[in-house]
DNA sequence: TCTTCAATAATCGCATACAATACGGTTCTT
DNA sequence: AAGAACCGTATTGTATGCGATTATTGAAGA
């Protein structure tokens, strides 16, 4: 391919002329970026997969400065790992590093609380409420679907803060945990439970902020509790085959 | 410049033969980032500077490939604005922005006090109050020297949960203060008073994690307080001139 | 058969090259 | 003289190329 001519920027120019664009135009990079990141949460990408800048550039359509750029944001979210001169693989947290994750997102999570509790919107709330029944439908399925929903009541719950960097981080964890139920989580942990949303909505309407922060601490406690004890995936052969060493009275180095 | 051979890798060979290399090795990248954020924070780059990619590549000795990657990831962290086809700007938060970092921050803190309270080993506490001895031995003289060391102080307790992304999370704060207050601080606003420091220290020794919750909280609030509600610059023509807007009875759109 | 080592292949780090866009000034029009 | 259209220049966006580093394979030696 010699040098194919840029795809036009999309633009979309109105009728006044002005151009509206509010967030569009950094176009290909951005994509890119995108692109990789809801692979890696939807789990088409693997934990601990590998990463070849030139496979998957060729894949998107782009060169591999674009991925690498990509790369460099991704492994700030840490959602890659970024080894020098051995390329990127997407993260493979350590139960530690979980931990960790799953703390720091309750102590913000139970900021939004907080926050919200007294001030939302008749239209919030019923926005919320609105969207609990739409995981209530789909609780049966096990689809990602379910996942999925569970995941965006908080987000919207962030976003409702006004606090976008508030929002960036809870999205930052929220997807970190994602990362980590698919390594660590049991298979059919309903993720959230329906009932402990609605009763924080209950919370935060009555404006009783220090109930909404301790339903919220609670609720992400139980989804540690309900989905990651139980580690299901070790991190490579090794730590699959130590036990079967160990009762062989074999020592792994 | 032809294309100067690449300065050898900055490996330190043990005399056993391994390399400890514990975290060196993405060099010049990490580099470029290095420097550009630390002359963010200490303001050799002021807030709203225009960054333009090759003068500071050339400045810095390396290519703008390197330049843009570390522009990308100072733009995730809100300490570089990057306007497509137009180029980066170091950030100029709005106050708006500004009080989201500080709520955040102090969410972040609090959550900080309560992890570390009564888990504090004697070392640690230790090191602490060496730490504020310094604080207060610099409280005199109003260089940039006493703001560092208050900074450092809460990087330090944020280090202590050993909870790294808690930590990254505290530095991003941090340095987001630092562009802040480098906006809309006062000019001689002594950051943190060394006295609040020493009765955190003290709550957290005695394990009580409600109060040295309280007091952090406490504290980043007067830290806003006290620095920051005097706008002293403005965002742009603007906002400057919009209150003789009004009171001539235009409409600013 | 199990290591050790070397040659090769694959991949990364970074600089450079080229295309696209935005900016500033000049000229032309009204 | 004020505004619009034009053009040259500066700067950004992206692809490609070259040297360096790491992985891999296969052969020789123990």
């Amino acid at each position: 391919m010699p040098r194919p001519t840029r795809p036009s920027r999309a633009k979309t120019p109105m009728t006044n002329g002005k151009v509206t664009e509010t967030r569009g135009p950094v176009p290909r990079a951005q994509a890119v970026y995108k692109a990789l990141r809801r692979a890696i949460i939807e789990q088409a990408l693997k934990p601990g997969m590998k990463l070849p800048e030139d496979s998957i550039g060729e894949q998107l359509g782009v060169s591999r400065t674009l991925v690498r750029e990509a790369f460099g944001r991704l492994a700030v979210e840490g959602l890659v790992e970024l080894k020098p001169n051995r390329g990127a693989n997407v993260a493979y947290p350590t139960l530690e590093e979980a931990r960790d994750v799953f703390d720091v997102r309750r102590g913000l999570e139970r900021l939004v609380a907080e926050n919200l509790a007294g001030r939302l919107t008749a239209a919030q709330a019923a926005e919320l409420e609105a969207h609990v029944r739409l995981e209530e439908k789909a609780h049966g399925q096990d689809g990602p679907e379910s996942i999925r929903l569970s995941g965006e009541f908080h987000i919207k719950l962030a976003e409702m803060t006004g606090n976008a960097l508030l929002l960036r981080y809870v999205q930052e964890a929220s997807s970190r945990c994602s990362l980590i139920l698919a390594i660590y989580g049991r298979p059919h942990s309903s993720e959230c439970a329906v009932s402990e949303h609605r009763q924080l909505i209950e919370a935060l309407r009555a404006g009783d902020a220090a109930r909404a922060a301790q339903l919220m601490d609670h609720h992400l406690q139980s989804v540690v509790t309900r989905a990651l004890l139980a580690p299901r995936a070790e991190r490579d052969i090794r730590d699959v085959l130590a036990p079967y060493a160990l009762s062989e009275g074999l020592t792994p180095s």
